[in-house]
DNA sequence: GAGTTTGAAACT
DNA sequence: CAGTTTCAAACTC
């Protein structure tokens, strides 16, 4: 999955919604309308808490809250994304948030799967297609060998991402083939496609069985997720091991615990189960979070005996977990295995759905509702891992850090990959997967609008345009860039929290750093064409003189200085006297300036006129 | 380029 | 909600 870029992000809100999305979408209803969790529809869906069922297109919030009757519509979003082939390769957006900023989680397939998949399948046609419970993509990888992703032995795989990985998976060769990343889905949807979209889209385009779950939030903040699936869309998958639920996992599963851990914790303390039920209006969804390896040990609890019900929001998502109270039960859900995303609805904090990578939930015979055992390592309030981090060296950004705080790391905050950053141990790649997957997870939990613009897109004019939190400036009076506001170039709204706000309309301040830096462009422009012209005027001479010099070597000062370079020369002058002058430079700054500048205006001329010389000297020769 | 200032987000 | 900590970027010299 990945986290649509800011940019994407903005540009995609309302419109990825359209009708034309759904259409793309094979197993969409016929009539092109999704299952939305309206009340009206709750009742109408069988869904148990213990049955964690996946219906296509399955909102999970009720969408018919959402502003607009088109987002109410909506649903298919394809996630997950990016398919990385030998020619193609998208770093960005590691992560899909729905239009409306939410995000998506896949699972992964197991590696060994997915490895003997690549081994028994051929070359395979260069699309992506799904061959029982297979899905092929026959784009070849640097080895030439055709990547092949195999979906959970039973079949349908209402994945999100998948990720191929050959042999070497483990390592950072691994081919990762996710399904549908905002970016790429975006063309599809929209009319709004780059060429690089285009190229991108080709080689995911033909994943049409998708599964999409929105898990809507109040007021427009929904998250969306959209799973690929298989052949038909059966809802209750989850909870019947065989069945068509799966999650495809893309990562091998000893990635998580092998090498990529900094230290730790990150995978080895999940030991407990966590039942999470998402009732959506029409699904509800009960997730037995807990590592296939751990299963076992944990001992099954009714339901009943050991859960609540947390209905969060106006719609009908809940949370079924064990009755401890929420603040202790938050730690557990960093302890998710490794893959697993839990996608919060805004605003509530607490509503949100899990996602657990196949190879747990397959294994998930008897979902076992157990009290959550409290794991180290992880903040006992917001469930951050605190025990992991890395000797900061360096100037880091630093790596697995980033993941945890992505506001750290600009990369991560955009939702994109590191690339050409100065990271070090860097685990916001494609090598550390899992713990990125994982932080994004952490990093939504703690703030669902964490990888939406902060700066609203301003649909109907500019007007629209302001900070979606406000700032929060103590001393820079919001005149630096140290505020996002100023920064972003908007004037402070009343959400803002700035002491000393000289940033609104009529502010003096403003007005005057806004002339100020009107006078600055103004004067660099024209500084910028009495140069051009100056130029100009050389190189004109140029050509005009080269036969005097060639004929007898007259007098360069005299051949060069002539009344159209005097004139440019004169103006470059001008301009840095009034330079000096705007700026209230005293008179000797000024004088300085100046000279200065009719030096540089004299080693112009004085240059021309030595090439023009020299290259006479190689046409005579 | 080094050092300082600043405010967002995390954290308590 | 308020105070503190942490960080990277903005800014200054
Ligand atoms: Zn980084
Ligand atoms: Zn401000
Ligand atoms: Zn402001
Ligand atoms: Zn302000």
């Amino acid at each position: 999955m990945d986290v649509v870029s800011p940019e994407l992000n903005s540009l995609l809100p309302d419109e990825i919604m359209d009708t034309e999305a759904i259409e793309d979408v094979p197993h969409s209803q016929a009539d092109g309308t999704t299952v939305q969790s309206e009340p009206s529809d709750d009742a109408s869906v069988p869904m148990e808490t213990d049955a964690p069922v996946v219906s296509e297109n399955v909102t999970l919030c009720s969408d018919a809250i959402l502003p607009k009757p088109a987002q109410a519509m909506t649903t298919s979003v394809v996630t997950g994304t990016s398919v990385t082939t030998s020619g193609l390769q998208k770093l960005t957006a590691p992560f899909t948030i729905s239009p409306a900023n939410r995000q998506i989680i896949l699972n992964k397939v197991a590696s060994s799967q997915a490895s003997e998949a690549a081994k028994a399948a051929g070359n395979p046609p260069q699309v992506i297609k799904q061959e029982g419970q297979k899905l092929l993509v026959t784009a070849i990888g640097k080895s030439g060998q055709p990547i092949v992703l195999q979906l959970p032995h039973t079949g349908s795989k209402p994945g999100v991402s998948q990720t191929a990985g050959d042999t070497k998976s483990q390592t950072p060769q691994f081919k990762v083939v996710t399904l549908g990343t905002r970016s790429e889905l975006k063309p599809v949807v929209g009319n709004q496609m780059t060429t690089l979209q285009t190229q991108q889209l080709k080689t995911v385009q033909n994943i049409k069985p998708l599964q999409s779950v929105a898990v809507g939030g109040v007021g427009g903040s929904q998250f969306k997720t959209i799973i690929p699936l298989a052949t038909q869309p059966n809802v209750q998958q989850i909870q019947v091991p065989g069945s068509r639920f799966h999650y495809v996992r893309l990562v091998t599963a000893t990635t998580a615990s092998s090498a990529g851990q900094p230290s730790g914790p990150s995978t080895s303390s999940i030991q407990t189960a966590k039942p999470m039920v998402v009732s959506t209006g029409a699904v509800r969804m009960s997730v037995p979070v807990v590592p296939a390896q751990t299963m076992k040990q944990v001992a099954p609890k009714p339901l009943t005996s050991g859960t609540q019900v947390v209905t969060t929001t106006q719609t009908q998502q809940r949370l079924i977990m064990p009755a401890t109270p929420l603040p202790q039960i938050q730690p557990n859900f960093t302890n998710l295995p490794p893959g697993t995303v839990l996608t919060p609805a805004p605003g509530g904090g607490n509503v949100g759905y899990a996602v657990v990578p196949a190879q747990y939930v397959t294994q998930i015979q008897q979902p076992p509702f157990v009290t959550l055992a409290s794991s180290s390592g992880f903040s006992a309030s917001t469930g951050i891992q605190t025990q992991a981090r890395l000797p900061l060296n360096g100037p880091n950004k630093f790596g697995f850090i980033c993941l945890l705080y992505c506001l750290y790391c600009d990369c991560f905050a955009n939702g994109e990959f590191c690339n050409n950053c100065n990271c070090n141990n860097c685990f916001n790649n494609l090598e550390h997967e899992t713990e990125r997957l994982k932080a994004i997870k952490t990093c939504l939990d703690r703030n669902p609008e964490a990888f939406k613009p902060k700066i609203g897109k301003g649909k109907e004019g500019e007007s629209d345009r302001r900070h979606s939190k406000g700032c929060n400036c103590k001393r820079s009076g919001c005149l630096k860039n140290y505020c996002e506001c100023y920064e972003a170039k908007i004037m402070c709204s009343s959400i803002c929290k700035c002491i000393g706000c000289k940033n609104f309309e009529e502010s003096p301040e403003r007005k005057t750093l806004m002339h100020l830096a009107d006078a600055a462009e103004v004067r660099v422009q024209q500084q910028t064409a009495a140069k051009t012209k100056l130029s100009s005027q050389i190189s004109d001479l140029l050509m005009r003189t080269t036969p005097v010099l060639s004929s007898g070597g007259g007098r360069l000062p005299y051949t060069f200085v002539t009344k159209e370079v005097l004139e440019a020369t004169c103006e470059c002058l001008l301009e840095q006297a009034k330079k000096a002058e705007q700026t209230h430079q005293p008179q000797t700054e000024a004088e300085r300036m100046i000279l200065e500048e009719f030096g540089h205006c004299l080693m112009r001329i004085i240059s021309s006129a030595g090439k023009a010389k020299a290259d006479c000297a190689s046409i005579n020769c």
